[in-house]
DNA sequence: GCGCCTCCATGACGCAGGTCAAACCGCCCT
DNA sequence: AGGGCGGTTTGACCTGCGTCATGGAGGCGC
């Protein structure tokens, strides 16, 4: 039991690290930060958040700003401190694939060679931590534990992309839509990892249908008239568009899993 | 430009690591690995992958044998040292995604929290070594360079994984076929990463139409009627089962990548 | 308040790809 | 050589979802 370590947790087994004298002005700039105690910097010490302020530059940005272009070259990693970021690939007919989003504390940049394999878009005002990849390789020198997190969080992504990849490959609408209410409200610590919503959970989207429906790779149509059927079955209300409350997450799930 | 480190290049970055005489024996059992100068193994000196070899233990699996069993718990990761593997995500029902392939060389188990979040299965007879996760823990502290190298591997899993969801969630099937092809291609190093392969490049496919169907999120008769199509047109050749040549590669290209 | 604009919902219809069925093709076994 | 068997191809048909079109609802400027 105590032998089957999680393999999202070898951040816990942290190296002594070398510990430099941040200066408070750092620091305290973290403090403020919505991001502060999610994604990458929640696994460091206030002296390491520090250098790693130091290190990036801050950028704040209007909703609707593309700042990461696929097919570009890759100069840049970015953290996420406040607002919701898409991540997508297109093809040159205009066809667009969301690969995922992009909250408070999400790193990005990941999901690179030399040149950018996605684009990121700004969904609303937003506040991101940036970092030149060289500014990230010599951290990695001196603060090992970035890099363990940051397969922590590659790993994770892994997960995420799997389960895309089924729900893309082999789920119906009415499925996708499920599976996707159930990740969000996950995404949203509506519910535990793992375990379901209670009855009545209310969910916020940021999101459009076009984002739906770019993300779940169906059309808009399909995509409001899924909702549709589930709200005429009972299972979820949409008092707004950007709110749907989950009356009943179970029937939900079976649909989401296909329960046989 | 000296600056444009690839990402993908971190392990340039070594940082100088403890070196133990590795006995003898172990290192030159690695020699006869195939997969000893590919992925995990090719980033690590033979004194490291002597120490590596100590903590395995082999495996050698006849084809059609599930050993990562999704839902179970994540017990142990695995470097596949000959054969291919395949990984799927299934549904109660039967349907079933194939998340990817996995050939001499490549590092198994990424993808996990504590329970497995997919299956693998040998599709010909393979030889694996296996790390309980215990094991590659401390292996981290002793030889960091394998925590680069897997984060490498993952990213590169990632880029993968944003392509495929591109194919998912967005290609006609014609598209998707043209698509595998030529990433197929690569992966069998026909071509440099990024080029097109020369045409009448010959490939050698170790899946069934099965395989292939449930890695394109199609059904097999779609494969089989789109390599029909591509066959009829004139851009591949198809002498046998396990084998296509690529007559026009740039046509292929021009097709999954939806040129306009 | 009014017009405009964008986003969403819903209906009618079409088609890419799924389903069902039959023929075909090695390949192994005897 | 013949027969059985699993995998593949091909054809005929069907359907879930895409496409196209229309109407509605909310937001915003003036």
């Amino acid at each position: 039991m105590q032998s089957m370590t999680s393999l999202n947790k070898i951040t816990d087994f942290r190296r002594p690290v070398a510990i430099n004298l941040a200066n408070r002005t750092a620091t305290s700039a973290c403090d403020d930060c919505a991001a502060r105690h999610h994604g990458l910097c929640e696994a460091l010490s206030d002296e390491e958040v520090g250098f790693l302020f130091r290190a990036a530059q801050r950028q704040t940005l209007p909703a609707g700003t593309v700042f990461i272009e696929e097919g570009e070259a890759a100069a840049y990693f970015y953290n996420v401190n406040s607002g919701n970021v898409r991540l997508f690939k297109s093809l040159p007919d205009g066809r667009r694939q969301i690969t995922g989003f992009a909250g408070p504390g999400h790193f990005l940049g990941l999901a690179a060679t030399e040149k950018n394999v996605f684009s990121a878009e700004s969904m609303e005002p937003v506040r991101l931590c940036r970092f030149s990849r060289a500014a990230l390789l010599s951290m990695f020198a001196e603060y090992p534990i970035l890099e363990r997190k940051l397969l922590d969080v590659a790993m994770h992504e892994l997960v995420l992309g799997q389960q895309q990849m089924l729900l893309l490959g082999r789920k119906t609408a009415i499925e996708r839509i499920a599976s996707f209410l159930l990740s969000w409200a996950e995404r949203q610590d509506v519910c535990s990892s793992g375990a379901l919503p209670k009855p009545h959970s209310s969910l916020t989207l940021p999101l459009s249908r076009t984002d739906l429906a770019d993300y779940l790779g169906l059309t808009i149509e399909t995509v409001s008239r899924s909702l549709s059927t589930l709200k005429r079955e009972g299972l979820i209300e949409i008092p707004n568009i950007h709110e749907v409350v989950l009356l009943r997450p179970q029937a939900l799930s079976d649909i989401a899993e296909a329960a046989v």
